[in-house]
DNA sequence: TGTACATCAGTGAACGCGCGTTCACTGATGTAC
DNA sequence: TGTACATCAGTGAACGCGCGTTCACTGATGTAC
């Protein structure tokens, strides 16, 4: 048997990849009409193969997503570490994720949806992990958060910046943007965050002691 | 005829509320199982009429959703106009945008997710344009963003910061907590903007500045 | 006050469609000897 | 090198189900006179 290029060893027996050609076929599904819009069966359709195929690889719909939501979280952890060891620049690292989510609408939709998972999924797991830990190391590694609860404050805020950004141009409540565009945008985003609303001496955080 | 109780006039006749019913069902519906969960028939029957009557009210499933967005957006337009005009804090205002999406989860997943509306209707555009302007307007009276491109940054961050949040704990993606343990959290969270990686000396934003 | 008519909310049968799942099968690939 | 067998990816027919939509209808409410 000829051992498959990428590390799976269960691939390419007589459709050549089926595993890889249903996850791009969902991939792709999802970014267009959302999880909603994916069946086994259209899958296999867009693969070209019959409509029972899908299930001898992920067994059901969530073996499925759950695969793509273990690849999106291993890339989207590759591309967080890959940035923040090259600039060493945590708003760069927050940039390149809303760029993740735009360059990979599919598999964002799916990693954030966890009722479409195998929740007890080892692999899952891990692959989460790694990614959150590429969000928080940097934290961490400031010594700025002193105890557990706040580095939960800082992190969780940092975080929910980042994808509200993303989730809402995903979601189309803002104008569309080109990827360039969105980059520039989510810059000029996450470096405005002096606080409109409090003391010109005091300039904090855009939520922090906003009083009239 | 007995006029109805609320606004709309062509309201109770038979059933008595139909499409008020109807627009429970589906709220509820949502905020159990998402808005793929939601079929006319389940929501026909589930309001005790046969599966033809929601055609009557309101034509079709955009139609339905649409009308719960409206109603959504007035909501949160009502309660962060109420929190703003009562405390005069911004923070209390993403607070309640976050308090906003917890205790109403079906409305607040119909809400941002256009292509489940009619995107033309004027009142959906008047209903999103009220809400909108209740973050925007705080902003703008503090005369802290000089030109219309400062003030796109720090709205959106604003947004983007709450929205993410209060996406993130809706769509599963953090430990279960109480409706009153979010308000805990969420004022933590947006209480915590000074930035752990930059210098001391120059605490501005979570992103700004930070460089190992 | 009473009758005749118009309106319209809701009914129920019927339609065609795409779905997930099951199951006996085919045929290509890999392995034992 | 060659044959016989095991494994397993993928097939195709069949099933029952819930869906949106259409359509002729019923019957309650509102209105004209």
């Amino acid at each position: 048997m000829a051992t498959p290029p990428s590390g799976r060893s269960t691939a390419r027996y007589h459709h050549g990849d089926l595993r890889r050609a249903l996850m791009d076929a969902a991939v792709a599904t999802v970014a267009a009409d959302g999880p909603a819009a994916v069946s086994l069966r259209g899958l296999a359709a867009r693969a070209g193969v019959s409509h029972a195929a899908p299930v001898h690889h992920f067994g059901d719909k969530a073996g499925l997503f759950t695969a793509v939501a273990v690849e999106g979280f291993d890339l989207l952890a590759d591309e967080l570490g890959e940035t923040w060891e090259g600039t060493g620049d945590f708003l760069e690292v927050g940039v390149r994720y809303v760029h993740f989510a735009l360059s990979h609408p599919g598999h964002f939709a799916v990693m954030f949806h966890p009722d479409l998972q195998r929740g007890g999924d080892p692999e899952l797991q891990r692959s989460k992990e790694r990614a959150f830990a590429t969000l928080r190391g940097p934290i961490v590694a400031s010594g700025k958060a002193k105890d557990r609860r706040s580095l939960q404050a800082v992190s969780l805020a940092s975080w929910s910046i980042v994808h509200g950004l993303a989730t809402l141009i995903l979601s189309g409540n803002l104008p569309e943007l080109s990827l360039a565009d969105a980059d520039v945008l989510a810059r000029r985003v996450l470096a405005s965050r002096g606080d409109p609303l409090s003391p010109p001496s005091a300039t904090q955080g855009d939520f922090r002691g906003a009083r009239r």
